[in-house]
DNA sequence: GCATAAGTGATAGTAATACTATTATATTTG
DNA sequence: CAAATATAATAGTATTACTATCACTTATGC
C-alpha cells in the first residue's frame, strides 16, 4: 500500500491554487511548515509573512501559490480527505461481506493518523490534528455555498458517500445513512476534539474507548 | 413559560465580559445588533466599528463591554446554551417516564428555533442561525483550555451531562452515554448546516425528516 | 549559446483590523 | 449639588492581508 499511495498524486481541485505548490521547492516548503506552524500557533495567529519567515522565503512569494490564508486550508483540507479516501478505497476493496466493508470503514474514517504513512513532505500526523482543530472553518464561512459549487469540498462529500453506500448494503431498510455516514465523519473530529480538551463530554479515553468504539457500537445497533 | 422565562435572567459567565450588557441601554443594543450583524456578513467580517456605526455609537465604548469580537461571540453562545438549558429543565421537569422524558429532551436540543420566544432584545431565532454557522469557533481556538477553565463553556456542558444522565435513566447498561450526548448536542448542529449548504450529505428536508427524527431514531435504537 | 520566459526575493505601499489612550461632555446617584 | 460613572470623539499603534513594481536568477526552447 505504501508503493501505491507515493506513486499516487493526490489530487486537489485546480481553481483552489494558483499556481500547483507540489510542482517546485518553494511550493513544497510551504506546504510543509505551513502544516507545522498551523499546528503550532493555530489558524487564527498564522500568516504568511510568518511563514515566510520560518522558511527564510518571502512573504509575496507564498503568494503566488495561495491567494489567501483560507484557500490554503482548503488546500490542506482537500488534501486530507483525497488522501483519506484512498485509505478507504484501499483498505476496504477487497473486502466482500458488506458488515466486515462497513466495520473496517468506520475504523479508517474515525481513527487517530499516528503514523506518518506516506513519507513525503506532508506529515500526516500533524496534519491530522489541523483537520481536527481547524476543518469546520474550511466551510464555516459565508463563502461557502460558491465554494462548494466550484468543487472545494468534494472529496469529502465523496468520503460520505461511500460511506452512506456501505451502510445502506448492510441494512437497506435503514432509512438515514446519509445522515448516519456525516454525523460519524462529524462526530469521529468532534469526539477526537473533546477528549483533548473537553474530557468530561466523552466517553472517549475512559477505558481506553476510542471514537471507533463508539461508532462502531453505535453503527451496529442502529442497523441490527 | 413565557412569563418564567421572561423574569428570569439568563446568566452568562462574568469574566467574559467587561462590563455587564444587559445593565444599560448602549449593553442592550450591542446585544441586539450583533446578533443581527453577524448573521448579515459572518463573523470573520464582523468588526466592533461596523457594529458602532449600526448602532451610531462608538467603537471604543463598545471595547468597554467585551475586550474582543471573540469574547462577545462566546458571550452570544453562553447565553443561548444557556436559554437551551432553561428550556431543557422546564419542559422535561414534569414527565415521569425515562423514556418520554430523553424523547422530549432530543427534541428540546435537535430542534430549529423558529419563533422569538422570550420577548427581550435577543431574537433567538437569529441568534440560533449563528449558533449553527459559529458556534465551533468559539472554542476551536488554542486558548480553549484556559476558557475552559474560566467556566465559559460550562452551560453548554451541562446541557451535555443532563442529556447523558437521562439517557443513562433510560438504559444504565448503555457504555457510552456522554459521547451520545455530546454527539447529539454537535450533530444536530451540524446537520442543520448541511440541510441548508450541503443537502447532498444529508438526509434531513428530504421527505420531511428533521435532525430530530433522525437522532430520536437513532437513540431508541441504540438503547433498546 | 542565446533569447525568452518563468520563478523568486526585496521593497514599498494601501486599506482595514484590532485594539489602547486621552479628553471632553453628558448622565446618573448619593 | 458634588462626585462618580458612562459615553462620544479623536488620535494613535502595531499588525494584517493583501497588491504592485522591479531586479535578479534559473530553467527551457530553438
Amino acid at each position: 500500500m505504501k508503493n501505491l499511495l507515493s506513486n499516487l498524486k493526490i489530487t486537489v481541485p485546480e481553481k483552489i491554487y494558483k499556481k500547483d505548490p507540489e510542482t517546485s521547492d518553494l511550493g513544497r516548503r510551504i506546504l510543509e511548515h505551513s502544516i507545522l506552524l498551523i499546528d503550532e500557533i493555530g489558524f487564527e495567529a498564522f500568516t504568511f509573512k510568518k511563514l515566510g519567515q520560518r522558511i527564510g522565503s518571502n512573504e509575496s512569494s507564498i503568494y503566488r501559490y495561495f491567494e489567501s490564508k483560507h484557500n490554503l486550508l482548503l488546500y490542506l483540507t482537500s488534501w486530507y480527505w483525497a488522501w483519506l479516501e484512498y485509505q478507504l478505497v484501499l483498505e476496504t476493496y477487497g473486502i466482500g461481506r458488506a458488515e466486515d466493508k462497513l466495520r473496517r470503514a468506520i475504523e479508517i474514517v474515525t481513527r487517530r493518523v499516528k503514523q506518518d504513512i506516506s513519507y513525503t513532505f506532508i506529515n500526516e500526523v500533524v496534519l491530522y490534528r489541523i483537520i481536527v482543530n481547524e476543518n469546520s472553518k474550511s466551510f464555516l464561512t459565508k463563502e461557502v455555498d460558491q465554494e462548494n459549487k466550484d468543487g472545494y469540498f468534494s472529496a469529502y462529500k465523496r468520503i460520505v458517500t461511500r460511506l452512506k453506500d456501505m451502510i445502506h448494503a448492510v441494512d437497506p431498510k435503514y432509512v438515514h445513512p446519509t445522515s448516519l455516514a456525516s454525523t460519524i465523519m462529524e462526530g469521529a473530529l468532534h469526539q477526537q476534539f473533546l477528549r483533548d480538551h473537553f474530557k468530561s463530554i466523552t466517553d472517549c479515553d475512559k477505558n481506553e474507548v476510542t471514537p471507533k468504539d463508539f461508532f462502531t457500537n453505535l453503527v451496529f445497533k442502529v442497523l441490527s
